[in-house]
DNA sequence: TTGAAAGCGCTAACAG
DNA sequence: CTGTTAGCGCTTTCAA
């Protein structure tokens, strides 16, 4: 390792190159007013050196930063995965670079505290703007703008990328009904989030504008995790007179099912017709439908709308909802076939 | 959004808790030489205020940050995904937060020269170390430690942590060998890599220590993308002698490898053997074998050794070697049973 | 075209 | 226990 002791400043270019701080410094932000030879011969000399501006310091003077924080719980997670492959895409067509943010584990903090505490070290510090992933909290401190991508409870105050919960959830379900069930279940998620609530309205709504009366021992708890919708679907799958359908509320507790019923020997799709919400890449593996909710472009749009408002640019659009799809798969097989999708962008 | 103006400051809270800007800032230290009553008025002042303490002013001054800097090519990947969910956990046990920078694309940029810009950025600024996973660049300049996650070109000037590749690729021989094959095909990586040069070595010896004749038709290209083992795998199966098993350089390769033979109607495991490196999460719904390096150990042993550089502590070992494990699917069914193991742990 | 100097927000001596 | 002061490395006036 190079230069153990201390870090090339630009003091020490300046030294080096014989000049003063002021020009390197406007050689290093590109200014046109410096001689050319001047410029080529500091230029050298950065390269010699191996100089690399203190990003602290830089952030500390300038406003523009050309660097766009993201604040998420878990990376860990396939949810958060697919929505960091779209801001990935996003980021790479622009100038920006990308700073992700994470304490590890949702556990480790008190999710909504640490959010406000994260989205300000960013916004105030070092980054042009940040973007926040399933935030919990729903308020925030910050100069720079924010936009939020699926949030738990929505804020009209902060623009927000969601998918279309409720109208998927009713694809899904006249899908089923459209197949002839009648005893549908659905494995619940986490209560206090929204998009969870809205799947849960979609699914009461449509069984009632079919006429078929609610059975609430078909819906059972569980919170977007496998090992819970595990143990709801065992109890599912164990009344006396069980669902000949099952709707996950998302993609993990769609896995929770598929272990359920293959352990009870219950075989999908024959015996049992499942459909998950979001992205489940095993699922042509195992015989599920799901509804895609494009978590990939909800990071993208997500970008796209934040570089706007650094920009200063206007906003047409508030609010983005993505379009869903049903992806129906009638077997084991690779093949998928899209059902059908909505479609709907609008303002607030 | 509040504070749409202007950041509020350590001078803000200072006056408006009535005391000096070094007093506040012993409260956020958590020095203890604070009178307890003026410590909770300027707490509560700065929970009312919302303040946070700007990142950049901070790293100036103090060296110690509680940040780690990643350097990730490409966040998309599965394979960086496994190795962020190590480092992630290993985070969430430390006091350390996480800093993820990447462009967003390994084409946006020329790799090693903006790995070298990003680890020199990152630790000569905010970051108290990096880890740079599957780096290009085999020379940095930096003046805080890094430690580097199976770089494609080994330095042992760094310490860096890395699969047991040969040991595996001979593992995964012998099992091939050993269930009778004797024409087995290879879908070889990006052959300027370490990783995949070992890989292709251990197949190699191990043909040549069975006595078989290297045949290198049965030698396909490939770049650790699945379109490119597509392509090769399509011309394997095409010889008018294929292979009765083929050893995919990686995952990817390897859904390349279930691709082509699902598209030409071979069957896996029962007409075609194979076996790919890393960890496969559809594996276990396609029938292949796998040999796991446990990715995500890489990058959880790789955030321990960082962290005790950083504290100045002693490393036993400069260069960690995971163990791989082969995992061997008879069928496309769920249980998988754990074949063989080795494990090496050195020092250079 | 270049340099000197001020100051961004913060921490760490050093005084009181 | 608390305030004063001097920078950290950088950008940005303002002069020269």
């Amino acid at each position: 390792m190079k230069n153990k002791t201390h870090a090339v400043t630009i003091q020490d270019v300046a030294k080096a190159a014989k000049v003063s701080v002021s020009t390197v410094s406007r050689v290093l932000n590109g200014r046109i007013d410096v001689a050319s030879e001047t410029q080529e011969r500091i230029l050298s000399v950065i390269a010699r050196l191996g100089y690399t501006s203190n990003l602290a310091a830089r952030s500390m003077r300038s406003h523009r930063k050309n660097l766009i924080g993201l604040v998420v719980p878990d990376i860990g997670f396939p949810y958060s995965l697919e929505i960091m492959k779209g801001i990935n895409r996003a980021i790479a067509e622009s100038k920006f670079d990308l700073l992700v943010y994470t304490t590890g584990d949702i556990r480790k903090n008190g999710t909504a505290l640490h959010e406000q505490h994260y989205v300000s070290l960013l916004n105030n510090s070092i980054t042009d703007g940040v973007i926040i992933v399933a935030s919990a909290a729903s308020d925030f401190i910050t100069n720079a703008p924010i936009v939020s991508v699926d949030p738990h409870i929505v804020n009209p105050n902060y623009p927000y990328v969601q998918g279309t919960n409720y109208q998927g959830a009713l694809e899904i379900m006249r899908y089923l009904l459209e197949l002839g069930h009648r005893r549908i279940g659905f494995v619940s998620g986490r209560p206090e989030i929204a998009s969870a609530q809205r799947r849960l309205s979609g699914y009461r709504d449509a069984l009632e504008n079919a006429g078929i009366e609610i059975d609430d021992e078909l819906i059972v708890p569980g919170d977007f995790v496998q090992p819970t919708a595990y143990k709801s679907t065992c109890q599912l799958l164990s009344l006396k007179n069980p669902p000949t359908a099952i709707f996950a509320a998302n993609d993990q507790s769609a896995m929770g099912v598929f272990q359920a019923a293959d352990e009870l020997g219950v075989r999908i799709p024959e015996e049992l017709s499942v459909v998950g919400f979001d992205n489940i890449s095993e699922a042509k593996y195992m015989g599920l439908t799901t509804i895609d909710q494009s978590l990939d472009e909800m990071g993208y749009v997500a970008i796209q709308m934040l570089i706007k408002l650094i920009n200063h640019e206007p906003l047409e659009d508030t609010v983005h909802k993505m379009q869903t799809k049903l992806i129906v798969r009638t077997s084991c097989d690779k093949s998928a076939s899209i059902y059908s999708g909505t479609k709907l962008v609008g303002t607030v």
